[in-house]
DNA sequence: TTGGCCATGTAAACAGTTACATGATTGC
DNA sequence: GCAATCATGTAACTGTTTACATGGCCAA
């Protein structure tokens, strides 16, 4: 008559880790010891365009990188007046952020937009208004093209040198820290995607503000 | 002496609404009285391509707007066995959905892109284990654009049988209902932005294998 | 009898945002 | 004297996700 059900082992199931800001953070350290407002800034300049964070966040997540044991930090105020405190990958770090990466990603993240829900439900509105958002929108992702087109212009000069030197990775292979040329391959690759997204983004609303117009004429 | 700060009072910044589910939620019900696991239904249909939730948030927020009088809610079990609480949309709901509509979108989102980040620090990955992984998502989004696809196909189907008709619908002037037409033609968007999004993705994926390939043969 | 669909919720944890809070240095 | 930049954090709140919890109908 015992009960069994107590043990019961529940299936495990592959559990998906998210938690990116901890990741890019840890990415960010390995490259160079940094402090918070570094990361921050490394984050702004970078891969803050499909990744932000607030710098309470980083803050936040350095202390539970710290706790988790992925990094160490000191407190260190060398030749300065300033209290910096500067943040170390630890080899607990390294191992975790190698498995993070070498469990692929097996689903797609769902797409959040919101101008796509106030398209939607737009039906409400007058063709004008709706015309006079679109514009807007329109505008603000030429500002956020060129943004990227600057970006990767920069980028452009470096790979140039990069690409006299020759290429030594074989496959398979990587000594732990990172290949400078495939680095700088797959940056240079997510800014092309900046520029490819507005680029579509700017041609859908083009599109849909041609389409409206077409209909309002009919009135 | 008197201490006046206390006084000074905050400047207004123009606070952008969020809370998409809320609105979401109020346009479905105001084009149909609706259960909440009805709109679970209609969002995972629709708007869940680009905005998605979980029905435990679709009950809660149910809640929410029914506290704040935007809806109203009836238990009702007819002539079945089933008690369903259906939502109705009140005069101050579809108020506060036209006022929501009318106060545009003066920025643009940021972009939260995980492949991006996890390619951004691949260069600690292996050029094969990065390729799999790209090979992995490109077949993910190429099922996502069939799906697309299959519910533009659909749309297309009614989108003709609505063309016969003609449109009656003056600038700056709406019944308060949405127009029929405007709105197929809104909604008809938005899965072309999907379909657009997708092939942009799988071009960007192509390239991003391609340029691997190319580093990996030269060693 | 098993699994799928209908139907509704609560609770806890986690992620992300906004606001609060402080203070030194540097250049105009 | 003022604004910008450097520099670090905490607190409260909102939004999202996961897990818990229940129960009836219907078809294979």
């Amino acid at each position: 008559m015992t009960d069994f059900s107590i043990w019961i082992i529940p299936s495990f199931i592959l559990i998906i880790e998210r938690e990116m800001l901890k990741y890019i953070l840890l990415g960010f350290i390995w490259q160079k010891p940094s402090t918070g407002y570094e990361l921050k800034h490394a984050l702004d300049n970078t891969t803050g365009n499909f990744w932000h964070a607030y710098h309470s966040q980083v803050y936040t997540t350095l202390r539970k990188l710290e706790e988790e044991g992925l990094i160490q930090t000191f407190v260190e105020n060398g030749n300065d007046h300033l209290t910096r405190r500067v943040c170390y990958i630890t080899e607990k770090g390294k191992k975790a952020l190698v498995e993070w990466l070498n469990d692929p990603m097996i689903e797609i993240p769902k797409m959040k937009e919101d101008l796509l829900v106030r398209v939607f439900f737009s039906g409400l509105r007058s063709i004008p208004e709706i015309e006079a958002e679109l514009r807007l929108q329109k505008k603000l992702h030429e500002q956020q093209l060129a943004l990227y087109r600057d970006a990767r212009q920069s980028i452009g000069a470096d790979k140039q040198i990069a690409e006299t030197k020759t290429v030594k990775l074989k496959p398979n292979e990587h000594n732990g820290d990172m290949d400078p040329t495939l680095t700088r391959l797959l940056q240079h690759a997510t800014f092309r995607f900046g520029i490819a997204y507005e680029e579509m983004y700017i041609h859908w609303l083009d599109d849909l503000i041609k389409e409206l117009k077409s209909v309002e004429s009919i009135v």
